[in-house]
DNA sequence: ACAAAACAGGACCGAACGGTCCAAGTCACC
DNA sequence: GGTGACTTGGACCGTTCGGTCCTGTTTTGT
């Protein structure tokens, strides 16, 4: 089980069932292998990162958190802490925001219809920790996007990958939307409605808030539909 | 030139220009006169805990901030770094935000009319940075909602008096507005999307997030008036 | 069997943190 | 002229931080 392994040829039972393909911004695939130690530290960071912010998460904070014998056995996994950050990121929250991202892009589903259920998801994900844990993104945003221009980059990424399923999702639904539509601003006002509605949501503790701004959300976007096709959808959503 | 002064006896010159008149939420009203040192370090350590966050913003960096002598100096004013971020929060911050809720209130011009020019003031606010700040509420929001209830309690005030200021506004226009409108549910969203576009212009480094969702909101708002009136302020948003 | 990896545990480092204490000087006001 | 608030400057404290180094033992793949 080693760490990184840059081949192809890697079909080992164990190596495979913790792979992570990796499409990389400009080189080639890559398969990523991770033993089991890293994504168990990879987790518990996570759970501290979102939980207390990546500032006030302290590298023995991880250590305990992911029972680990030292500081030695951290640093054989990552080599720094600012790393651990950015693979946290990339890793763990990214295959979180990929449970949105399938919602979007599932073939099946009318596309507006996978919007509104897309925005159910996030309320359904928000309930599972009553509302107080917020946004894994909107929270790094706002501790660093001024001080750490490297998480600034990787949470804008993550923002934008959100924004391009949503307009490619306009782009599939424009028989039924107005010609007027600007997918670009739609799109960023419904990813900017959701992390606002989370952030009051853990400022008021409160899931009601989120669950109400859902709501209007679905009908503001309801609100684009051709004329035609708005009698049907607004049945829908009320 | 005293710190605090609970008497209502304070008439002279100096006192009064800094003093700040102040409600409390049970007692009487409390004549708190501030010294020009206090005021001072106070929007010293604003600009820094805008800039940096509360947590990664330090004593120090504060003492060199407001140009003081050294740490005896500082505690001279402030008991803790805590009750510095309380007295941020509550002085400067909130100064700053009634700045907004002045144009929700403004009498003389027409409620929705308000409500616009509030958006309006956001986006300007916003502007004077290049949109690269934030909301100094919704960053302390996100920095510190789950660990530090003290601050997590202060910006819900803010937020809640923001709200409750525009449900009266909403209140003012009912006359114009559909009689199924939620005020409620409506202020909270307008805030809430607020506080993600803020959020999302400052991660993409673009004001022009900010614009287009201050735009999106103003037809979102629109969508709430009478059917007679839709008209005339359809023109007026676009 | 052998090498490399993973694991364990602890000593240690320099820096930064919030905060205290002290000593001495300045200044305004009763 | 004294009292108390303000200013200056620095030593100091205990703790935590990210990170290094070192010595071992155990596991794992080949």
């Amino acid at each position: 089980m080693g760490r990184y392994q840059e081949s192809i040829a890697v079909y080992g039972v164990k190596d495979t069932e913790n792979a992570l393909l990796c499409i990389g911004p400009l080189g080639p695939t890559i398969l990523i292998t991770m033993s089991d130690r890293r994504t168990q530290i990879l987790d518990a960071a996570a759970t501290l990162i979102s939980e207390r912010g990546f500032t006030s998460t302290s590298v023995d904070d991880v250590i305990k958190g992911a029972k680990l014998s030292g500081k030695s056995h951290f640093y054989h996994y990552f080599k720094s802490k600012e790393e651990l950050g950015y693979e946290v990121l990339n890793r763990q929250f990214e295959r979180f925001a990929e449970r949105g991202l399938a919602i979007l892009r599932e073939p099946m589903i009318d596309p507006l219809e996978r919007l509104n259920l897309f925005i159910d998801a996030v309320v359904a994900l928000q309930s599972e920790s009553g509302g107080r844990r917020g946004s894994p993104f909107g929270n790094l945003a706002a501790e660093l996007a001024d001080a750490h221009e490297g998480f600034r980059v990787r949470i804008e990424a993550v923002f934008e990958r959100w924004a391009s399923q949503i307009r490619s999702l306009l782009w599939e639904a424009r028989p039924q939307l107005h010609d007027d539509v600007d997918a670009v601003r739609l799109s960023r006002f419904i990813i900017a409605a959701l992390e606002g509605a989370v952030l009051m949501t853990r400022v008021k503790r409160d899931l009601s808030v989120l669950e109400g701004i859902a709501a209007d959300l679905k009908r503001f976007i309801a609100m684009h539909l051709r004329d035609g096709a708005a009698m049907q959808h607004h049945r829908a959503v009320d």
